[in-house]
DNA sequence: TTAGGGTTACAG
DNA sequence: CTGTAACCCTAA
């Protein structure tokens, strides 16, 4: 553990776990590209940067999950009386020795648009959710267990997590985003509308009926056909227009699941107006990744 | 371009 | 000598 090489800096190390709270993880290119972090982290590769969140996940993981490294496949020899435990739940995960790092106002790439109000930007639970389970890569979908013990081990855990967690996840399953299967969850097949073309907004469409519990579904502050319209609006929208309207969404998002997470006490439809705001949201920020992608590809 | 496996260099 | 972190190479 000492210092070999050349050693990463506490503001190198610091800038690339802020990029991926902020932009999750797995973008190296997109931390790399961005203005302020390329400032410190200009001499590293995307390579580099991905080497180097995996030896602090590793690292700060302590190998008890569900790690290979070459340490399982050098070290053969195991004790007989206790071999590893693939699931092992140790819920008092402590992050790294800093806790929330991101302490800086997000600002969108052109986007000037600030978002009073919310304290801490909270990182979209939804894609940490996603990403969980995309990478989990469980054939039957990932419970509630395996998807918080990720989370919390790629990223920062807060102290109400576990509720925040079983909110989003109802919420993302009221909404279609997720199939709820006894007591797994798998990404709802129709995840991607690429086309902007057709105005597909699949995620209410044909569902509903899967979800096991689902209480209510009277009036929501978003309805299906008005997203629609918001999101057709988008798409006429600039970029930067669209990447305001999307980052704006996702704070109201935020918002939303913060206050349901607070009123605690009939959640119900708070839950469910932060459900349909994180669906719009979500399907915003898709829409604004197309956007980009096929239209504003900055060479480095 | 990213994820993963493997190798090298350095500290204990 | 062992473990760890940076570095390197390759497949998807």
């Amino acid at each position: 553990m000492g210092a070999p090489k050349q050693k990463w800096t506490s503001e190198e190390e610091s800038a690339l776990k802020a990029g991926v709270v902020k932009h999750g993880a797995g973008n190296w290119r997109i931390i790399l590209r961005d203005p302020e972090f390329s400032g410190v982290l200009s001499l590293r590769s995307n390579v580099d940067l991905k080497d180097k969140w995996r030896n602090m996940s590793v690292t700060a993981n302590g190998w008890g999950s569900r790690e290979k490294t070459r340490l399982a496949l050098k070290r053969s020899q195991r004790t007989p009386g206790y071999d590893d435990d693939p699931m092992a739940l140790s819920t008092e995960v402590e992050s790294f020795e800093d806790e929330i790092v991101d302490a800086k106002p997000l600002s969108i790439s052109s986007g000037t648009l600030q978002i009073s109000g919310t304290k801490r930007s909270i990182p979209r639970l939804d894609n940490l959710i996603l990403e969980a389970i995309t990478k989990l890569k469980e054939p039957n979908g990932s419970n509630k267990t395996a998807i918080a013990m990720y989370i919390e081990d790629q990223y920062w855990a807060p102290p109400n997590f576990k509720r925040f967690l079983s909110a989003k996840l109802k919420a993302l399953t009221s909404t279609g985003k997720l199939i709820k299967v006894k007591r797994k969850y798998r990404i709802a097949p129709r995840l991607s509308f690429s086309e902007g073309r057709t105005s597909g907004l699949l995620f209410m469409e044909g569902r509903q009926r899967e979800a096991s519990r689902v209480e209510k579904d009277d009036h929501k502050p978003f309805t299906k056909s008005q997203i629609d319209a918001e999101l057709a609006k988008m798409r006429n929208m600039s970029a930067q227009e669209a990447a305001a309207a999307a980052a704006q969404a996702v704070a109201e998002a935020e918002a939303a699941m913060l206050e349901a997470e607070e009123a605690s006490r009939e959640a119900e439809a708070a839950e469910a107006e932060a459900g349909a705001a994180q669906a719009f949201a979500e399907a915003a920020m898709l829409t604004l990744k197309s956007r980009n992608a096929s239209k504003l590809m900055v060479p480095g």
